[in-house]
DNA sequence: GCTAGTTTTTAGACCAATCCAAAAACGCCA
DNA sequence: TGGCGTTTTTGGATTGGTCTAAAAACTAGC
């Protein structure tokens, strides 16, 4: 494709002009020329258009490492997630690049599949390359310690979802214990009385504030049975606990789970058992990713939001970075029920589900 | 959290220790250190231990900018997909993440959403970053020349899923034709004769590959029946189609979908007209999400394994890196029809339905 | 026409690495 | 001890921008 030893170009090598070939071209110096790419207001109109034109003509090419290794900033991010192929983070990553995107931001990623060491060798990289900023979503065992060591950097971070760490510290998420009571006053609505809660390891604070939403929730309503299954956060997960859960005695008529794909495995797993789910067991998950629209029932989950997290994440980075000793700032999303069919539903499991994002109801 | 006025660092400001301090401390020269830190086999050991010595102690930062502005590479790769939010792009960028993670490569992400401008802005922002090559699951729309134009910029680039322009290029993707012939193959094989195909707009390769595998096995198969119906390709989507299908007369016994979100939607379209999917009409999908073996029935999909093509599309860019003029390459995964219970299981829609990726038995 | 004040432009140092060719150090043997 | 071939080390040029402070070019007022 590529003809060697006479590569194609416009004008002489298009990967060689520098400030200095527009600077000459243009008749100016390469102070002015460097303004002109900075869109400085100090340029006069005539000098700026005809810097323009060469610009133009030339071809040239901003070199973004020369100009870092001057100037104080990449307009580079870097993005940590734990599990880039969980529907979820794929809609939270969509947020973050959508706000990024509107500030002439880029961000690199890296998958740190719930690995510590991976993560701690993506944020070293991110510092030799002298990104502006970091969106955290911290590995699971993630050392506390993490934050005062990025702090001692003075690499502003955010995190996202979880936090590890003592406050103050940047942080956009959503209200999970929130989220966990709204569930449960949903289940006790409808009457049931022994419900348990399946999955999340305790290392982090995602995990810690859904299980004491539900441990307050408990309380609050005076239940006794109280079940809560430890796990990693699979579908494979959700099939095991559940299958073990209905093998006691007694079994919980309700079911909270740790996010969606959980949630999908216990419903599975009642499958297997020959048990309808939200008849024989009402489930809810977590997240309301869009695949909880589909299956049999549809879905009850909590909604929390994971565009708007990532927008939200997105935004604050910015602002940490334009002024990196202004307060800490803690963005936590409100949840939102959406009830579907999973949990009691008066509808036939099989009858008509909603696609829209529109909560059904329920007596 | 940060003290004003007094940083806390561990030794002076750490942000500015720089290859002449480390050749100062440990009394080489810079260059040397240099070589230290590229791993040059030209140091001697006690010189290398010594440097890496003083690395240490004085809390040393490699600046990548810095190296990159000398240098011909930059270890940093641009990927571009467009719709991250889909788990099918979330499970490719997770290949492609590990894969480059394996050699020392990190990747800027974007998010194109199917806009060719944004597409192009963020192309042109990383030949500013002099990314050493880049990853493209090019935007509906894209014009063909991008092709050339990148290879004018003398950037490697390696298209994943779809293709544009003329070959030869470099392509990591799927075999679609052969995918849905395999899943025409199976529906005949269960007799079916009024097989439609749902969703594609013809913009791009992918599609126009899973159509021609259409008309091809219905010419094979003799098969009058003929029903092929353009889309975007989202749940709602399916949802549409297959609710204008099941009014027509003769109305289909199966239908292919463009990818598993179709599949879903038309799964749950018949469910909205009181139909049973696998029973009534059955419905096969294409990549086989994780999702897929979730709801009712479990949905037989051609699986196209997303994560070992996103590690075939780094591997591929690694190797074009390496040998600029090589001949180009082009990686075609075979797909592997998955037979679950949603085109005509014996079992019924509501029983036992597999977790595993092991594909149940057909009569 | 001269001066003071404002707007534009510029020279030259600087950022932190790599590259190249040449110099220094080393080892070995006559 | 000198000479020769390796192995290591090094100085200085180079990369392509930004920054700062000062110079130059205008403008307006007297």
């Amino acid at each position: 494709m590529r003809q060697d030893a006479s590569p194609r170009q416009g004008q002489r090598d298009t990967a060689s002009v520098t400030l200095q070939d527009i600077a000459a071209h243009a008749g100016v110096s390469r102070s002015t020329v460097s303004l002109v790419l900075r869109e400085s207001p100090l340029v006069a109109e005539r000098t700026r258009l005809k810097v323009q034109r060469s610009i133009k003509a030339l071809g040239y090419v901003y070199n973004r490492g020369a100009a870092a290794l001057r100037g104080s900033r990449t307009s580079t991010l870097g993005v940590v997630v734990y599990d880039i192929a969980n529907p979820f983070f794929g809609a939270m990553v969509a947020g973050i690049d959508a706000a990024l995107n509107r500030e002439g931001y880029v961000s690199f990623l890296a998958n740190s599949e719930d690995s510590p060491a991976r993560q701690q060798r993506f944020l070293e990289r991110m510092r030799e390359h002298r990104v502006d900023g970091i969106l955290l979503c911290p590995a699971e065992g993630t050392d506390p310690t993490l934050i005062d060591t990025l702090d001692g950097w003075g690499m502003p971070c955010v995190q996202v979802l979880r936090h590890v760490g003592e406050p103050p510290f940047d942080y956009a998420g959503a209200d999970f214990h929130q989220g966990v009571c709204q569930a449960m006053d949903h289940l006790v609505a409808l009457g049931h009385r022994r419900i348990a809660f399946l999955g999340g390891h305790s290392e982090h604070s995602a995990t810690r504030e859904r299980w004491q939403g539900y441990r307050e929730s408990l309380e609050r309503h005076r239940l006794t049975y109280q079940r809560l299954l430890r796990s990693t956060v699979t579908r494979r997960d959700g099939v095991a606990m559940i299958q073990q859960l209905m093998a006691e005695s007694p079994a919980p008529s309700a079911v909270v789970c740790h996010n969606d794909l959980v949630a999908f495995g216990a419903m599975l797993g009642l499958k297997h058992l020959g048990r309808v789910p939200g008849v024989d067991c009402a489930v809810i998950g977590t997240d309301d990713v869009e695949e909880a629209t589909l299956g049999d029932p549809a879905l009850t989950s909590v909604a929390t939001h994971p565009h708007a997290i990532g927008e939200e994440a997105a935004r604050l980075a910015l602002r940490r970075i334009a002024t990196p000793e202004g307060a800490r700032e803690q963005v936590v999303l409100a949840p939102r029920l959406q009830v579907r069919d999973s949990c009691g539903a008066t509808r036939p499991p099989s009858g008509a589900t909603e696609l829209n994002p529109a909560a059904g109801e329920h007596a």
